[in-house]
RNA sequence: GUGGCCAUGGUGAAGCGGUUAACACUUACGACUGUGACUCGUACAUACGAGGGUUCGAUCCCCUCUGGCCACCCCA
């Protein structure tokens, strides 16, 4: 192979874009209803929005960057999420004075320098949302609703919503130090890596695979239970409003995000289907964030999905398109008159084919069949004397004695099932 | 960054030291000289990821490289 993609950036092939495009299309679709509107934001930032976003300690900052020096010398990143870059556009241009509630999504590809795996790729694609400006946990619980409904839109009613809530700079720190004093006294049992994470990160030892670790920290405690007033509150009000709307969705204590901007609210829509990348979609709430990149004080929550992973939930789905009508012909000189229908019918919105290259009336027939079609025609000398024909409806082989022309054509081809344009 | 598995045509794959490199799908044409699907026929890998080595001989054994997959870390 002379020359091929650079590792973990793929290729989305017509069989794939299809899928692509429901899912795009769906989200669309529900993210306006609940009145939200496309932001296009750059898919390179400085690289410092990044760290000071995201965390400097982070995985993600510390080792998944796609960063180079520009021909300028500024420090540049390939955005590895898309939040950072659509709060500095918030800030920039002070989208907040336009309205204080700004309700943004977008979607787009990300780029994160990780071993490739399933699920899981160099250059992957997210359609993300953000709620900006409210702190009443209603916005969660809408937030949360329109993800649900987006999955129940796609036809996929598998992934879980999971919520937690991590409290904030209030109460975190207090909870982190109980946490660390319970797993110091269980240090033999843990494993090499949750050891290290003592010092960076103790909550993480809470998501260890290691049997081990999940035995020794049973009865660890847990974030919820030592939430501040405010916090506590708040993820009650989540809840209700979760249950006010019949939302199913279960809390995990033991959930833990990747990214240090996230406060309170943290949720993720979870499977079973993809190995270890069982988060589909995820998110939380940025209280600090918008006033830590130097705007103004206001809270956020938002959420991302990966669509290559939802592209894979749906991967025994069909989404190809096929033409309502073939139109085969039998000699060169039925070919200008076959074309004039086909562009006809074209105009008026019927998606219709023929034959590019004269070929056999059997070969033209079997691509009518391959591609899909609805009906076919053939049309000789006689069609074009009389300019009637006779269609043929694909599916059970019945014949239709019609007029070669668009209004009657038009007649049988919506009635039989398909919105047409009128 | 670490570990495991794997690399044969457009695709899925058999072959495991000497073969015309099986079979299936796809594709093209035909059997039906104005009609697809089912069936049948014909055609389609100087070639087994790349480079070395062992051998009389290597797709099959060894080494290196490259690529892929899966898992860990982490994450959508």
């Amino acid at each position: 192979m002379a020359l091929t993609a650079i590792k973990g950036f793929n290729d989305i092939l017509p069989v794939e874009a299809g899928r692509w495009q429901h899912i795009e299309q769906a989200a669309r679709r529900v993210f306006e209803l609940n009145g939200f509107s496309e932001i296009r934001v750059p898919i390179m930032e400085k690289t410092e929005l990044f760290c000071r976003s995201i965390g400097d300690t982070t995985d993600i900052v510390e080792k998944e960057m796609y960063s180079f020096t520009d021909k300028g010398e500024n420090s540049v990143t390939l955005r590895p999420e898309g939040t950072a870059g659509v709060m500095r556009a918030l800030i920039e241009h002070k989208l907040y004075a336009l309205d204080p509630v700004a309700r943004l999504f977008y979607l787009g590809p990300m780029f994160r320098y990780e071993r490739p795996q399933k699920g899981r790729y160099r250059q992957f694609h997210q359609i993300g949302a953000e709620i900006t400006g409210v702190h009443d946990p209603l916005v969660d619980a809408q937030l949360l609703n329109m993800l649900v409904q987006f999955f129940r839109e796609i036809g996929l009613d598998e992934p879980q919503l999971q919520v937690n809530s991590l409290g904030c700079p209030e109460c975190r720190p207090a909870y982190r130090k109980v946490l660390v004093c319970f797993l110091e006294q269980r240090l033999e049992a843990l494993c090499e890596d949750c050891r290290r994470r003592m010092a960076t990160n103790p909550l993480r030892a809470l998501d260890c695979k290691v049997p081990g670790c999940i035995e020794a920290t049973v009865g660890a405690p847990s974030m919820l239970d030592n939430l501040c007033q405010g916090c506590a509150d708040h993820f009650a009000g989540v809840r209700r409003y979760l249950d006010a709307t019949a939302t199913p969705y279960s809390v995990n204590t033991r959930m833990v995000r990747g990214l240090d901007y996230y406060t309170r609210t943290t949720f993720e829509m979870v499977t079973g289907l993809l190995g270890s990348q069982s988060a589909v979609a995820a998110g939380g709430r940025y209280d600090g964030l918008i006033a830590q990149l130097g705007g103004p004080a206001i809270p956020g929550i938002g959420f991302a999905m990966g669509v290559e992973r939802v592209a894979l939930l749906l991967a025994d789905q069909d989404f190809s398109d096929h033409p309502e009508l073939f139109i085969a012909t039998m000699g060169a000189s039925e070919r200008l008159f076959a074309f004039r229908l086909m562009h006809e019918l074209l105009q008026t919105g019927v998606r219709t084919e023929m034959d590019y290259e004269g070929k056999s009336l059997k070969s033209q027939m079997r691509r009518a069949d391959k591609l899909g079609a609805r009906y076919s025609v053939v049309i000789g000398e006689n069609e074009v004397a009389s300019g009637r024909a006779v269609f043929k409806r694909m599916a059970n082989g019945e014949q239709i004695d019609a007029l070669l022309t668009v209004a009657e054509i038009r007649g049988f081809v919506c009635r039989s099932g398909n919105d047409l344009p009128a």
